[in-house]
DNA sequence: CGGGAAAAGCTAATTAGATTAGCTTTATGG
DNA sequence: CCATAAAGCTAATCTAATTAGCTTTTCCCG
């Protein structure tokens, strides 16, 4: 019988892509090895193990936000720059809701980890992104910080609970940009 | 032999202690079962399965979060308001993190969830800390879903990627905390 | 007081998933 | 061509959830 001829990299680009259909907790090593149409046992020959194999894709996502984000925030200022930002890392999170979940819910190995230096790129991209502001630099670390938090809290709260109120999350998105663009505005 | 004596709420309470201690996700029926000195199988007797039993930590939680930034916020207007209800949220986050992650990561059954019941108890005392900032009916929403989504996104990233953070998190927090107060009293 | 049913436990057994051990087959570089 | 590492496979183990069916308390009611 042909072999699948696999790779780690394959492994984990199924595996996100499956996380994206299934949820990253309903990750499993069956499915995914069915998905690739082989036996479950034959995936240890490229991970190490479950933990392995969602650190992998939480890593991978993480990198590709990282480019998105960069490329998205590239050529732009203070408004522009803002509302690109937070818009990418949105959409990345509705049209991969399993990476997503992956990137922003995995705890670092250590401090070597990888999955640690792709996060600090996009925290440097969106560190670019508020340099037009004016910010101090004692301030820098605390506005970045609110604004993942914004984001990242949007993100999980709009898909575990889908704001059960009526009104279009895109809109409340539009306004929570708005005023964090004030906010950053603001004298200080 | 003795008999354990237990209800379903005596179950919920423990799996919220012990959600504390290892993680919402770590949380395992054998794990509880020996906790409440039990076979694992006789927990059924209490709770459907595990789902059922995470979704009742998860209202319990929701619950206990309501009553606390309810009485929090009871009396204060403004400033000291808004300062009341983030310090309470994250309060309870950093004590409670499993029922925390329990409360904020439980999809809901149906529209007559107990979960929602709750869960908008805290959005209604939310509102209430809102109104002495004179905010627009129109835009109330998308403040209650703002700050939402701010306090969720720190209480995780703290959570999980926390202390990569080189800054002290509390400072962030003041920091934030009046970045959302600034941004809530100005014109709009 | 006595009986009996519901509640609360228990043991045994099944099932799904992860993981390990050890064997087999395919590619492929020399 | 062939030795060998890589990539698969089957069989077996282990943990956790769950179900079935039995036993023992409780405790209400006559």
């Amino acid at each position: 019988m042909p072999r699948a001829g696999l790779s780690r990299r394959d492994v984990i680009a199924a595996a996100a892509e499956l996380a994206d259909e299934v949820g990253f907790q309903q990750l499993t090593m069956g499915l995914l090895a069915q998905r690739l149409g082989i036996r479950t046992p034959s995936l240890y020959k490229h991970v190490t193990d479950l933990a392995d194999l969602k650190h992998g894709v939480a890593t991978q996502a993480m990198i590709e936000v990282g480019e998105e984000v960069r490329d998205a925030v590239a050529g732009r200022s203070g408004r522009d720059a803002l509302t690109a930002l937070l818009g990418t890392i949105r959409s990345y999170a509705m049209t991969h809701p399993g990476q997503y979940a992956a990137a922003n819910s995995t705890r670092l190995t250590g401090p070597d980890d990888p999955l640690l230096a792709a996060s600090n790129r996009v925290i440097g991209s969106i560190s670019a992104a508020l340099r037009g502001y004016g910010i101090a630099d004692a301030d820098m670390v605390h506005a970045i910080r609110t604004i993942r938090s914004t984001i990242h809290g949007f993100a999980l709260l709009q898909e575990t609970d889908g704001f059960q109120w009526s009104a279009d999350p895109a809109d409340t998105f539009d306004w929570m940009t708005q005023f964090i663009d004030r906010g950053l505005k603001a004298d200080r």
